[in-house]
DNA sequence: ATGGCCAATTTTATTGGA
């Protein structure tokens, strides 16, 4: 099973670019995040086409998320079923096969200290209490864009983002309490060397200047999960040419 | 040194992204 994550930036905006991955990578789960739109005005004409059931939970102009599967998606549910964050649209799990999925778009957080910085602590430890429920002996997947570098190896300059948002050492910790659940960083199970990332700011031109990025989209696997994953690869390709969003795809490989 | 671009909406500016 080839599930893949991928924060697209607009999914109308990107919409011919999804349906030509969809048809060339194949994979069989899809969770997307910033959809930037709301239900009614996803494309699921163009995903069936591509072969793809969908199931979405929009907002008008931001976040948004989905699960696209080329199998039937079951027992979907939308946010953490609290009214103190699921005004924002951030997460949607649900399964598919013998896999449950949770897709996730973390809050930003915009600077370190900023108000939006201490919700996005507050996000990940709701998170953390939402995943606390999940039974651990099955194949649990946690992937999305969750906006915090593990450690130096995800960042391509470390001193200039030395504690700096997406780098700061209260967001780590936020993130390494999610971990803490019994959940590991499937990339790393496979690849330990540095300069392996999925954003690249369209500011800098970092994608185009020399693979200037940070590794912030990421697969959080149960050990079921991690011990039936293969690899866990990001697609550079869906980075180049025209119109491409500032997030690659990433991709495991569950056998 | 700074900031650059991109997308949506409030659209010929503003907001947010990371």
């Amino acid at each position: 099973m080839l599930i893949a994550t991928w924060n697209v930036n607009s999914v109308r905006a990107r919409l011919p670019r999804l349906v030509s991955w969809l048809e060339e990578r194949r994979p069989d789960v899809v969770l997307l995040q910033e959809l930037k739109c709301t239900d009614d005005q996803f494309p699921y004409a163009e995903i069936e086409a591509a072969g793809y059931n969908a199931e979405v939970f929009g907002q008008k102009s931001y976040n948004g998320v989905a699960v696209l599967a080329r199998h039937p998606i079951e027992d979907v549910v939308r946010g953490f079923g609290d009214e103190r964050f699921d005004d924002e649209a951030r997460v949607i799990s649900a399964a598919v096969q013998d896999t449950l999925v949770v897709g996730l778009y973390a809050v930003n957080g915009q600077s370190v200290g900023a108000e939006r910085y201490d919700f996005k602590l507050s996000w990940f430890e709701r998170l953390r209490e939402f995943l606390a429920a999940y039974d651990m002996t099955e194949k649990v997947v946690v992937t999305g864009d969750f906006n915090i570098t593990f450690d130096d190896r995800d960042i391509y300059d470390p001193e200039k983002w030395r504690e700096r948002i997406l780098c700061s050492t209260p967001e780590r910790e936020a993130l390494a309490a999610v971990m803490d659940l019994g959940f590991h960083d499937a990339l790393r199970r496979h690849h330990e060397e540095g300069d392996i990332y999925t954003w690249w700011d369209y500011r800098t031109r970092g994608f185009e200047r020399g693979n200037r990025g940070l590794r912030i989209d990421h697969f959080l696997m149960s050990e079921p999960a991690v011990e039936a994953c293969t690899d866990v690869t990001v697609d550079l390709d869906a980075r180049r040419g025209p119109k491409p969003s500032d997030h690659a795809p990433v991709m495991a490989t569950l056998g």
